[in-house]
DNA sequence: TTGAAAGCGCTAACAT
DNA sequence: ATGTTAGCGCTTTCAA
């Protein structure tokens, strides 16, 4: 491989004309930069990753650690990390790819200087690699908002003004008994931040507006669904309105309603909290509250290149929910709305 | 952070010996080396990443090419990246993730000398991506099966194997009009490696067995599987024994097949060509061929490692397809097998 | 068994 | 506008 030497010999320059052709931090005059540029196309010359970072201490590669297990919902990660991956590289910067299961991964490769920042998803509300984050010497950014961000960067759905939108969607239809049908019990036993918010936003919304709720866990599969449903027509018969944040289980959750008698949306409103493709993916179009998995990764790493530039403060930024009605809501079937006061 | 040096000061060693002890690249008294490790402990001194691969042209980093695309199956992908990325760690390997429609990021990871090594996935018949990966300092590894391997490892399900397989439990069970329930359009016409290999295999054993059979494209989606179900039955009304090899249109196809007054398996048999937990999580367990994403990342990384490690000259591994009968194959019916001889 | 020192290829002062 | 050069932190000869 041809070094930067090489190529400054080439153009009959300096090694640190070359170096500077490059990164423009220094004016280079019109002539000069054509020959330089010229002796890189010839020598097909590549800068050294592991020297440049070693040289300037920047290694132009980010961290995302992703939840690559079964009981997330597979889809939506990948939507994350293409998100994160694709602006990575409009900031010039590689993404290396740590999984969950590997608890020292972070601190191995912030304390290796193998990155310049780290980005996190999947936080639970007491999440023991926040502290770990804390401490290490490059920027993080969770994608998710644990109960003490202690000066990270954080960037999510406001799940809770997510699960608001949706009772407050229904409620305006009339519906005045709702359910959520949500993550699986392990997610919420772990207090996964976005669970936690989804269930909150719910509830205080229902509560507010002085409707009857409740909420079911659902697991990843047709046979959770199918359970989930029947729970909550057992406890709740005369419920209306449901909200469904699990998008392995949406089909099914639907096809479930129908299966035990309830037309969607004639008796029973359906609204999803998922990705835009999901939801006009169903056989029917899904009334739906949007996860822009694709923007959140966009933006986390928008925030972290910006404190790796600059010395910014943490932040965090919570987007706004859009409600889009499509198929699947309705106004509540008459007189049911009056039922339950 | 501290560096080698500081090590070897508190040590009391020089900084070769610091090295040497990390390396094991030659031999250390006891007494010394345990020295040098609480020096290493008490300072949390880690080697910075850059710099040792300026000095030893190792990276301990692998690229990993995945399609983060949409209409290829997310959930068989996000396998085969857990599998390399977990069989990395094996090898003191971290992982960069590269997307599909980078397409100098080969390129651009390889020549800066980013990568000990790379894998690709999701490859396809006439790869151009391939010329450029010969074309390397660094080896490489294929998940798929080009036209011309040109001297890269290639390791995959043996999908030809898979479709012979699947089409001869059917054809032991008496089912005489089969047909295949394949890739996407797009997929098929990219001659994407395994739909290639798939319905070769499927079509030369039906042939082989004096079967009549037909394929179909089936788009991932549930309007998709639909479509592909009713075409199918469209073109061979007699059709009792289906391969399918689509995951996300699988628990569709089973369910228009019920539909459209096909009972699985009393009336038409279903073979899933798909991972063994999307088989044995469908509301039916499908009688199914195991794609073992999981081994092949593993094995990926194994060929890559081998390759980086020693001379070894470049192999190509197809791995053993295996059946399970579950519920979803049964005997054609009676007398169906006689109309087509 | 250990140490000294020459690079690895680049960046960024410091000069001019 | 450009050149000179001292590191960056490690590995690996070469010596002892």
């Amino acid at each position: 491989m041809a070094t930067i030497d090489d190529v400054a010999r080439a153009a009959g320059v300096s090694t640190s004309t070359v170096s500077y052709v490059l990164s423009g931090k220094r004016p280079i005059s019109a002539p000069t930069r054509q020959r330089v540029e010229r002796s890189i196309r010839d020598l097909g010359y590549r800068p050294h990753a592991g020297a440049r970072a070693l040289a300037s201490s920047r290694t132009q590669v980010l961290a995302l650690m992703a939840p690559l297990r079964a009981d997330v919902n597979v889809n939506v990660i990948m939507q994350f990390v293409t998100g994160v991956v694709t602006s990575a590289r409009a900031f010039e910067h590689d993404v290396l790819l740590l999984t969950q299961d590997d608890a020292t991964g972070l601190e191995r490769v912030a304390d290796g200087s193998m990155v310049d920042a780290l980005i996190m998803m999947d936080v639970e509300a007491d999440d023991p690699r926040v502290p770990v984050l804390v401490g290490l010497r490059q920027p993080a950014v969770l994608i998710g908002l644990p109960q003490e961000p202690a000066g990270l960067s954080c960037v999510d759905l406001d799940f809770e003004a997510a699960g608001r939108v949706a009772v407050r969607h229904l409620a305006e239809l009339g519906h005045r008994d709702v359910a959520l049908i949500g993550s699986p019990r392990a997610v919420l036993e772990r207090h996964t931040s976005y669970a936690d918010r989804m269930l909150r936003g719910f509830t205080l919304e229902a509560v507010a507006l002085g409707l009857t709720s409740t909420v079911q866990s659902c697991e990843s599969s047709h046979s959770g669904a199918v359970e989930a449903v029947d729970a909550v027509l057992a406890r709740m018969p005369g419920v209306t309105g449901v909200v469904v944040h699990n998008e392995v289980a949406l089909p099914a959750v639907v096809a479930t309603l129908r299966e035990r008698g309830r037309r969607v949306p004639e008796d029973v409103s359906v609204v999803a909290v998922c990705p835009h493709d999901v939801a006009v993916g169903q056989p029917t179009p899904l009334t739906a509250v949007d996860i822009p998995a694709h923007t959140i990764g966009r933006v986390a790493v928008e925030m972290a290149m910006a404190r790796v530039e600059g010395e910014q403060p943490a932040e965090t930024r919570l987007l706004a929910p859009v409600l889009t009605a499509r198929g699947t809501t309705a106004p509540a079937p008459a007189g049911q709305g009056q039922l339950n006061p």
